[in-house]
DNA sequence: CTGCACTATGTCTGAAGTGACATAGTTGAT
DNA sequence: ATCAACTATGTCACTTCAGACATAGTGCAG
């Protein structure tokens, strides 16, 4: 019964021990660009994984009211993952605002819309460039096996998600018209 | 305060007066590939619209225990949903299990994973195909202004987001070594 | 020595969303 | 005639999630 995030968690788990605060690091990045979840959400979902025994941890000194609780994956934590890992993954509804907007955009004026289009394609062609800098600094792909191969791979999905859209934008800007109004 | 899914709401009647299931309907397609909303989330939306005073309906006879609501935008909700179309989108937080499962991937046997991903695969030539012959349906692209142009445009983004997706599933096979373990 | 950023854990409220339950007339096939 | 599928509206319980609130020690800069 364990959810996504749930996964989620043993998967950073699963390349070192580490607190709640540092797993909500990992959510903000790398993990952050396909999953994203709030430290209160954390903390939850890892007394639920306690409860099912998937992680356990240990409590150190540190700063804060309370004590800093350093978790690990147990053995039957990281069985449950290697297992999910494989299986199909469940379709969640797809939920884009910018295309919902594009499906209304026939009611606003072309000039307004073009620029928003613009605004788009300038966000995906920064994060562009960071990603191509972020693949300049593998020597290739990792090999299956080593944790770095899930850092490049999903980082190859991100490069070709980010060229689909950029080049999705500029047809747009193509259709509403070259230099007229704005 | 309206919601996204007041805006979904409102794009869908921009097209034509509607009973709530038909706009239920909607959801499921053409507008689900984007946007998806079960009808209880529907109905309850259409009440906070109809407060708010950015739609209203005629109450007509038909089948079932009430009467059946044909809804239709007001003047306010039109220009509500204008505004809204140019507005830049708010970036939701991405939630992809695949992508999740990929960072994952180093755990477990090479064969599993890439039967999953030839499966993956399979699906996105599927819709491709259906994609495509949506396509060859419209005589290029229609006059923006038009509401076939809403259609249009986020067809052509459903096409190269699944010809990506496709492209990285083909990558993630090659990675996964040949023609040995299955 | 003051104040800020960071580390660190947790609770609570409310919104958004999913799926089941409830009800009932119309239409078409067998 | 009967049965299933479709039209049609709505409620309820539950889960997920985001953001605010609460607390408090450490380490560094000015």
């Amino acid at each position: 019964m364990t959810s996504t995030l749930g996964f989620a968690i043993l998967a950073v788990l699963a390349r070192g021990d580490r607190t709640g605060y540092d797993i909500a690091a990992a959510m903000r990045r790398p993990i952050g660009f396909f999953w994203t979840a709030g430290h209160s959400q954390i903390h939850a979902e890892l007394q639920k994984l306690r409860t099912a025994c998937l992680v356990g941890y240990e409590a150190r000194h540190g700063p804060g009211p309370q004590d800093k609780k350093v978790y690990h994956l147990t053995d039957e934590g990281a069985a449950e993952l290697r297992g999910w890992v494989t299986r199909p993954p469940k379709e969640r509804p797809e939920r884009d605002e910018l295309v919902l907007k594009t499906y209304a955009a026939w009611l606003a004026e072309a000039g307004l819309v073009r620029r928003m289009f613009a605004d788009q394609l300038a966000a995906h062609e920064a994060r562009l460039a960071e990603y191509e800098r972020e693949e300049a600094a593998f020597d290739g792909p990792p090999p299956f096996g080593d944790p770095r191969f899930g850092n490049y791979a999903t980082l190859r999905c991100g490069l070709g998600y980010e060229r689909h859209r950029a080049e999705w934008c500029r047809w747009m800007i193509d259709q509403l018209g070259d230099s007229d109004s704005l």
